[in-house]
Formats: C-alpha cells, structure tokens, sequence
DNA sequence: CTGAAAGCGCTTACAG
DNA sequence: CTGAAAGCGCTTACAG
C-alpha cells in the first residue's frame, strides 16, 4: 500500500508537508502544493483511515443500532435506516450498523473499542436496556424515539400525543362522537413502546374532553391475524363512524379488508392514520394520516450527534419532537 | 482512555505479555495471566480497534453497498441486510453500511483507505459499474447477484433458470398449457437486472420445448400503477389458467386484486410466485412459490467472503447458484 | 512556508 | 515463560 511517506519521497517533501496539505491546517506554497497533488494522483495514494483515527481520535464512523422485535411491521425500518446513512455521509461520516441481538452488548463493544464517534439508537423502548450502555460510553448517543428518562442523551420523535389530539381535533371537527382505536398489538405495550400508549392516552383523553367515544383496541402486527383481527374489531363496533389506525401492519392490510368487507371510504367509514409518504406509497393507501417523518427524524438524529461529537458541551441535551402534520387524503368525512 | 500499558503496569508485566495475553498467540502462566486478568477487569480495558487494526492490516469490518432502485420494491431488501449483518458477527466482523449514490466511488473510498477487509454486493446488475471498482480493490469481493462477468469475484445467487424450469414443469404436469408471467417492470430489465430475463426467457424455453404457451408481461413495481397493470394483463389474458408472478410487489398486490376480480385461488386460476418465507409472511401470501433465500444468500456470501479474507489463494472465484426449492402452497390446481 | 520528531495504541519478530 | 524495541500510517505541537 502506498503511504503518505511515499508521496512525500515523490513528491520532494517532509512526510508532515503531505499531511498539512491534505488537511489544510496550514499553508502551503503553490508549486509544493502541486507537486504533492501530483504525486498523490500518480501514486494513487488514499488516506489509511485506521492510521487517521487513530492519530485523531476520531473514527468519522457513526454506529447505527437496531432490533428487531418479533411485534414490528419489517417494512417501516428500511426508511429509518436510510434516512441515517445518508445523512451520516453528508455530514462526513460512515455508518456501523449493528443488528446484534444484545443491544447493550454491542454498545460497549463499539463504543468502549472506539469504532465510533457516536451511536444513533433506533426504535428506542421506554426501558430501553441501550440506554445504560450508551450513558456510560465516552461518545455521545442520539435517539430516535423517547424512553422514560432521557438524561444525557439527545432524543429525538414524533410527538405522538400531539398526533392523537390532531387526529381527534380533526375527526370531532367532521362531527365523528364514536371512534375506533386500532392500536399496536398488546405485547408493544407490554415491552414498552411507549409510542403506543403516549398515542392512545392522549386520544383518549382528547375525546372524554369533548364527551365523544374512542374505544381502543389492541391490533396485530403478524401475519397470520391481521385481517383476522380488524375484521373482528370491526364486527364489535358496527355503530362506529370513524377508524383511527395506529399500527403499520393494520394500515397495510386495511384496504384488502374493506374492500372484502364492502366498506366504502369515507362513505361508510372515515379513516385516519399514521405512515409516512414512503409507507403510504409503498401499499397505496389512500387515507388521510399524520406522517411519520421517518427521514426528519433520522436526519436530525444525526445532525445533532454529529455537533455534539463536534463541541461535547454545545448545550444540554435536546428533546426534539417533531410536528405532526396532517396529510389530508380525503378519506374522512 | 485505559490502554494495555495501564493494565501491564498494574499486572506489573509488559505491554507485549498483556498483548499476547489477549491474543493467547503465545503461553501464558497461569498466575501471569490471572494478574493480567484482574487488571482489564479492574480497569475495564477494551482493545483500541483503530489500532490493533494498524498493527494487524486487519479491520474486522466488511462493507455492506446496497444500492436503492426506484424500480425495486423496498420490503425485500431487508431481509438482505439482516442476513448479510447476522452472519457477519457470528464470524467476528461487524458491517460498514454504505447507501451512498455513486457505488463505484464508495467502494473506491472504503477499500483503498482501509476500512474494510472485504466488500459484500447486493443487488448486482448485469453490468454492475461497482465491479470494476471492486476488482481493483485490494480487499476482496463477494456478490449477491449474477452479472455478466463473474472474474475475479465470489458470487452467490438464486438459480433463476432452474426455478423457471422447475414452476413451468410444475404447471406443465398439472395439464396448464396457456400461462401469464408478470415479470420485474421493463425498467429493470433495462438497466440490467439480469434476474428477470433469465427468469423469463427460460420460462419461455421450457414453454416452447413442451409445446405450451406462457405469455410474458412487463408488471409494475411502483405504485400508483400495480393494482392497474395487473388487471390489465388478467384483462388481455382470461384464457389463461396458471399466473407465475415474479415480481415482488405485484404479488404482494395480488391477493387484493384476485379478490376484488372475484378470481378463486386455485379454482379460477392456479398462481406461482417467487419469494421468500419472511415476505410472503409479511404479506400473508398463499402462493405456492419459490424460495428466494435472502437470508442463505446472504449467508453464503460472507461465509466465502470471510473465508477469502482469511485465505485469498483458498481457490479459483466460486460462482454458486441455490437450488430453486418450491414450496406448495395448494394455489395451483 | 517547511521539517524532524514524538506520539496515537496496538502487535510481533527478536532475544533471552 | 517474559521483555525491550521496532513498526503499523498517520497528525501535530515544536522549531526554524
């Protein structure tokens, strides 16, 4: 491999010289400027990125964490993940993806070898056991989504009772007083999503305010049982005029089920949810929803740990949640 | 940050002992190496892997490039990565993720600055412009998909000539003489994913050699549009008795559109499919169909990966093809 | 504007 | 069975 002290030698300079000119940190003349440039296209000479960090102590390599749990709809993580990496290499850096099955495991590893600058935790649970790991690592960590205490880590979600009071707002303004709540399946609740009850409270709540009626209920997210269960839901509650879907599975397979069941949208049924365009277009689903936002929320996960690796003490750590916005697909009525 | 010399001075022995204690690269005795012990333990030491890298040439990192096609339906690609990460770590080595754009240009940067030790490929054309880039590189390359010219290359990928043959004998033996396919969209085809002509065309062989008919189709892969191209080609074709759809989201549309035609499944029309166990899960699809092992594949690829960076002279580039296995469902009759 | 040297944290022949 | 030293390929004060 060709290294920088053989550019040097081409070149006719001292190895730092090579160095300077590749990191701009001082001057350099023009003719040993060029001469440098010169030798480095000849040679073919790249930067040996290990040598780097460990000169610097900065990899330029962000860890990205997931898990996947049993109870998720898969198609929903690809735009998560995406949304990370790309943001990562705009702003310089790579992505280490972990999918290890021990989440905190994996965290000391990476973190404690130093193959990161910093960790972005996806799919974040109320408990998380991640956290612990992550609070004790030297390198900051970005999240996305909100656990019970976010000490010392920058987390970032959408704001999720903001969307239920948007959503019931929105349905109560249209004259619905009975609603049904299909929800995450009862084991999110259980391992702590907190997504899904922060959600739910906050329907609930929004409609005892204004006296109407949610009833809530637990959907599938697994094949098979999902049809299953929202036909089931909907034979319990035939007087209810509007459908509030809080579960990816169940909004994916909602249009084969209504056009079975010979409901008409928003004729006989107004329904709302919560995808993101990606998702939306992905299972052609024709209803008015509160994006999700899966790209902003990747994207400032990594804007932010990307300045905190930068100034470790450019403030105190951020709760960033993002705005629901109601796409109006004119599936209510 | 702890580093060896910190936990040699507290076992009272030198860097190199602590060194090859880790290693275990050479004997140890053993009260030297309990003393070793108590000291990382106490002190909570992890080796620096920038640095063990720089000393060893060797990352324990392999780079993961997927490439995102519009004409691709997300869901599938997942399954890909998972495989591809989960067996990675079983063998020690974690996954630089790289989704950038320009292909050829990541490969370029993350094999001649080191931070790698081999490449993994995903959704590989048939004039892949990362292969070149691959070649050059000093680490070698695994790829999960066929392309025109395999040199120098370890590749892995379904048998799509055999599950042609192996769908249409299928058919053939259950007395279907007038079949539809619902290929990839012509875009694909396009711009070189082999997979869909050598579906198609020894589809049409085997046809041609048993003296029945399969007409060809171009599906979609993007909605709005799927639903409508299905129709149209059940429309042109209501003679035909067998549908083989290799095309992920058209099958994955396909049950709500049979539905809504009022098509019985096998009764009116016998369907063949292609796709994996966890999608077909996904998207409750009762289809007999074959498997597409993503998770194999991808399994097999950085096995040999592995084993080629610990051995590159092991043997001349393998190309291997999994055997086609389908998966009776009873959606043909 | 440029160079010589120390140092980042490891590994591994070389010696004993 | 163990240690002292060189080396992996960089960066960056320190000096001039």
């Amino acid at each position: 491999m060709t290294t920088i002290g053989d550019v040097a030698k081409a070149a006719g300079v001292s190895r730092s010289t090579v160095s300077y000119a590749l990191s701009g940190n001082r001057p350099i003349s023009r003719e040993t400027r060029e001469r440098i440039d010169a030798a480095i296209s000849e040679l073919g000479f790249t930067v040996n990125a290990g040598a780097r960090a460990l000169a610097t102590s900065q990899t330029m390599v962000l860890g990205l964490l997931l898990q996947f749990h049993e109870d998720e709809f898969p198609p929903a993580m690809l735009q998560y993940i995406l949304a990370v990496s790309d943001a990562a290499r705009e702003l310089g850096y790579d992505i280490l993806m972990v999918t290890d099955g021990d989440g905190p495991g994996a965290i000391r590893r990476i973190t404690s070898s130093n193959m990161v600058d910093g960790v972005v935790l996806l799919d974040v649970t109320h408990d998380d056991p991640r956290l612990e790991a992550l609070r004790q690592a030297r390198q900051p960590g970005a999240l996305v989504g909100l656990p019970r205490d976010t000490e010392g880590l920058d987390v970032f979600d959408l704001d999720f009772g903001e969307a239920a009071r948007l959503i019931v707002d929105h349905l109560y303004g249209l004259g619905h007083h009975d609603i049904v709540l299909v929800s995450p399946p009862r084991h999110v609740f259980e391992r702590g999503g907190a997504y899904a009850w922060r959600f739910r409270d906050a329907a609930l709540e929004r409609a005892a305010r204004y006296g109407i009626r949610i009833h809530a209920h637990y959907g599938e997210s697994q094949q098979p049982g999902i049809e299953r269960s929202l036909n089931a839901i909907l034979d319990t509650r035939t007087d209810a005029t509007a459908l509030i879907v809080h579960n990816d599975a169940s909004i994916a397979a909602l249009p084969g089920v209504l056009r079975e069941r010979g409901t008409v949208v928003p004729r006989d049924l107004s329904v709302v949810s919560l995808y993101s365009r990606d998702f939306g277009r992905t299972f052609l689903l024709p209803y008015t929803a509160v994006e999700t936002s899966p790209d902003g929320l990747g994207r400032k996960a990594v804007q932010h740990l990307v300045r905190r690796i930068a100034e470790p003490a450019y403030g105190p750590p951020v709760v960033g949640f993002i705005e629901p916005e109601l796409t109006d697909r004119g599936s209510t009525a």
